[in-house]
DNA sequence: ACGAGAACCTGTTTGC
DNA sequence: TGCAAACAGGTTCTCG
């Protein structure tokens, strides 16, 4: 499940576990993510002091004192979970990697779907490592604005849906934001990206950063709420306007939606979009 | 060269 | 109620 914003709170709440700590012990239960895991990363990482927990797109980048670096991405169903290491409780079926550290605390990485991977490079090839090196800007970066994605979009035929999602243009975008920012700009997820305009381009890059900053501050306040709780993080429940709503009427719309049908889902290159058809033109 | 579709997996929801 | 189909927030490969 996790977008951008999802990832970025994953990486909010387990920064201040992991920074600062040594690694005592590293537990992996199974062979393989949707790639093997690094066949050398218990021996390389076990021991090592941990500096700081960044990302890249998607991707978790948990830095080492040695410049070691492991990315980490959470597929569709990866979750990180914290528990004290005393009292964490019996692996589960899809818990496959525990991250033990000196003070304490166990951090548990589960994937029911095991789309999710690790791999282990250094701070010297992480730009060149083949995860990254094709990845677009980042979005709440200062390379993303305006000009640079109307400039992007011309060149591309592709309906500006798909051009959203391919991550080497923008590099974060997923199903949900890529339609409620579509949504928000008011262009219709079919449109080709060369034919979307210069002015409704720039718009849409406003709103991407928009949408994307929302959604980090409500999973940052239901960070603070969830996390002594149940010790999970980087899911909660966000109040998306079209995403998961066919059939209702568009929000602040004053269109007849009887007439109109209100949110439609149609499938783009086998994945589902949300979208009114009367104020997505 | 490009886009659509399938494949990778398991779990949950929907529909007959 | 029960079972099968459809569907899920990502990425990557093949095929036409």
């Amino acid at each position: 499940m996790p977008e951008l914003p999802e990832v970025e709170t994953v990486r909010c709440g387990i920064a201040p576990i992991l920074e600062g700590q040594t690694l005592t012990n590293l537990v992996v239960r199974r062979a393989n993510l949707r790639i093997p895991f690094p066949p050398n990363m218990v021996d390389r990482l076990k021991g090592q002091d941990i500096t700081t927990v960044g990302r890249r797109a998607k991707y978790l980048l948990v830095r080492f004192a040695n410049h070691d670096v492991l990315l980490i991405h959470l597929g569709m169903s990866g979750r990180m979970t914290i528990h004290d290491s005393a009292t964490a409780p019996e692996p589960g079926k899809h818990d496959h990697v525990d991250f033990v550290t000196k003070g304490g605390k166990t951090l548990r990485f589960n994937d029911p779907r095991r789309f999710g991977l690790m791999d282990l490079t250094t701070e010297e090839e992480l730009g060149a490592h083949r995860l990254l090196a094709e990845l677009g800007p980042e979005p709440l970066g200062n390379e993303f604005n305006g000009d640079f994605l109307a400039d992007a979009l011309v060149e591309r035929s592709q309906p500006i849906k798909a051009a959203l999602l391919d991550q080497t243009l923008v590099a974060g975008l997923g199903n949900i934001y890529v339609c409620e920012s579509l949504f928000r700009a008011g262009v219709s997820p079919r449109r080709k990206a060369r034919n979307v305009g210069d002015k409704k381009a720039r718009l849409l890059a406003s709103v991407i950063v928009e949408v994307l900053r929302e959604a980090i501050d409500a999973g940052g306040s239901s960070l603070k709420d969830h996390r002594q709780a149940s010790g999970e993080m980087g899911y909660f429940q966000h109040n998306f306007s079209v995403y998961g709503r066919e059939g209702e009427p568009c929000p602040g719309c004053t269109c007849d939606h009887e007439k109109s049908g209100g949110i439609q889902r149609i499938v783009q290159s086998g994945r589902s979009t949300f979208f009114c058809a009367e104020r997505q033109r």
